[in-house]
RNA sequence: GGCCCCGUGGUGUAUCGGUUAGCACGCCAGGUUUUCAACCUGGAAGGGCGGGUUCGACUCCCGCCGGGGCUACCA
């Protein structure tokens, strides 16, 4: 049997890492490269560790970070080891930046932005910035970069991408107080985490040549590298809040499913191979592999989160699907909701769309005069009647008996189906749309359809439409 | 400006030197139908442009154009 993977990644011994910055609400992107990481994991029988980059004191908050640990939990992914604050690893990173303060791999340079940026405007922006070793050891700490050469990131994804030293400036790993920078940290990090595989957003693929720096003056290997291409918004923009359902939790409050949003964005960016497009959540971990995920940035597009949605909504089974509506909706499972759910299962895309289809069983119809004048014309009275009187002789509400006895009325009354059981359904829910009319009825019982009925013939009496 | 990445229909993708360029969402038309969905059938719609290489390029090379990222004592 052939092994999938490359031989320089030894299965079992797999580690990744998802390391967000809690500077906002996790978005699409971050979540797919959660998933993506959390897929690589568990297709290697290998382990994920949750890290966050809190190094940003002012941006970092704890609420950020709260808020994606419950994106990551509502998706179902899992990590291993963690959460790690990377702020908490502060004396490790103090420690690494002295080794290579004392090795002169790095120095203090009291040159600050603008004297950077003078230098640059004088010798060119594709320069690459060399500073001087300031002797009182004041000032922030720069890497030294080699004059010439490469630096050759061998990305899984995107091959073997050179950046030339001399175009890349002696960078700062920390400041002058002495707190590191991010490039630094996440290097320092990795390499002491024992990542073997650094699943990111391509935006850090400019960083990556700065990370191997910081890595070969310390003397480490690097962890292998694969950076996935950044997604967008419909309008080619980086995706961002203007986007619509950007966020996990914006996602989760317009009703989508978990399960549905991982095959979804799993799919942004990667495909199987051949033409599947419902992958569930082991179908993914079993094909999922970092190197075939593709090098284009792709556009989140909710209209096929949204049919992928219904899909999997019209798939549950009952009680799941009931259980499902009942969270989002804040309410308890009860035997009405459950048949509430059984008869509106297979007309919802969302679970937000779920309620309005099912509110008249638990509400008084809704007010919608739209509807109302559309439907009760003239031979709604005539149809009410009819229909009032069939369904006061039932015995039995079933939605069969209902349909029996409903059903030969259009051709009694010479009119079309639709002319008779749209005048019901409006009497019934207020609205034009419902489940399917027969259904509705006897989910809502005898008395109170009668009952409903009656209040809607009054009404056409008392204020009756001109003809149709 | 500098460094780097990307470019198959509206969107996600398959094919990766020879195909009627496949699939899915969406869209349009028709069917089914008690509404809305769902479902069924059919259709429109694609290799950014220009040069090479080759018997033959979506596939390889170069240029251009377009999009994006990084360029902070942010992450």
């Amino acid at each position: 049997m052939e092994t999938w993977a490359p031989m320089s990644i030894s299965e079992k011994d797999l580690r990744v890492r998802f390391a967000p910055s809690p500077t906002g609400a996790l978005h699409v992107g971050g979540a797919r490269t959660a998933l993506y990481n959390w897929l690589a994991a568990r297709h290697s029988g290998g382990k994920l560790v949750l890290r966050i980059e809190d190094t940003d004191l002012e941006r970092s908050t704890e609420a950020n970070v709260r808020q994606i640990i419950e994106a990551l939990e509502w998706l179902e992914l899992d990590w291993d080891e963690g959460p790690l604050s990377q702020v908490a690893r502060a004396p490790e990173h103090a420690a690494a930046l002295q080794r290579l303060l004392d090795s002169g791999a790095a120095y203090h340079d009291a040159a600050t932005a603008d004297d950077v940026r003078a230098w640059k405007n004088e010798h060119g922006a594709g320069k690459g910035y060399r500073g001087i070793p300031d002797p009182d050891g004041s000032g922030a700490v720069r890497l030294r970069v080699p004059a010439d050469g490469d630096t050759v990131v061998d990305d899984l994804i995107r091959g073997e991408v050179r950046f030339p030293n001399a175009s890349q400036d002696d960078f700062v790993i920390a400041r002058a107080d002495g707190s590191v920078l991010y490039n630094f940290a996440v290097a320092v990090d990795d390499a002491e985490m024992g990542i073997t595989e650094v699943i990111r957003g391509d935006d850090h693929l400019s960083n990556t040549p700065k990370q191997l720096l910081v890595l070969g003056a310390l003397g480490v290997e690097p962890p292998r590298y694969a950076h996935v291409p950044l997604l967008h918004g419909p309008d080619g923009k980086k995706l961002s809040k203007r986007h619509g359902a950007a966020s996990v939790q914006e996602l989760r409050e317009a009703g989508y499913l978990a399960s549905a949003v991982r095959n979804y964005v799993a799919l942004l960016g990667w495909g199987p191979g051949d033409d599947e497009t419902l992958l569930d959540t082991a179908e993914l971990i079993a094909r999922f592999r970092p190197e075939d995920v593709g090098r284009s940035s792709a556009v989140f597009d909710e209209k096929k989160l949204r049919w992928m949605n219904g899909r999997y909504m019209r798939e549950m089974d009952l009680d799941r699907y009931t259980e499902a509506v009942a969270t989002f909706e804040g309410r308890k499972v009860d035997e009405r909701l459950r048949v509430a759910c059984m008869i509106a299962q297979e007309k919802a895309q969302t679970l937000a769309e779920v309620w309005p289809l099912i509110r008249f069983l638990f509400e008084e119809p809704v007010e919608d005069e739209k509807a109302w004048r559309k439907t009760m014309k003239d031979h709604a009275t005539s149809a009410l009647t009819s229909a009032r009187e069939a369904l006061a002789g039932l015995e039995s509400f079933e939605a069969a008996g209902v349909e029996a006895a409903l059903e030969p009325i259009p051709e009694r009354l010479n009119l079309k189906p639709g002319k008779v059981y749209q005048p019901i359904r409006v009497a019934i829910t207020g609205t034009t749309v419902s489940p399917g009319i027969f259904e509705s009825v006897a989910a809502l019982g005898k008395v109170e359809t009668l009952d409903r009925i009656d209040s809607a013939l009054r009404r056409l009496a008392t204020a009756p439409e001109p003809a149709a």
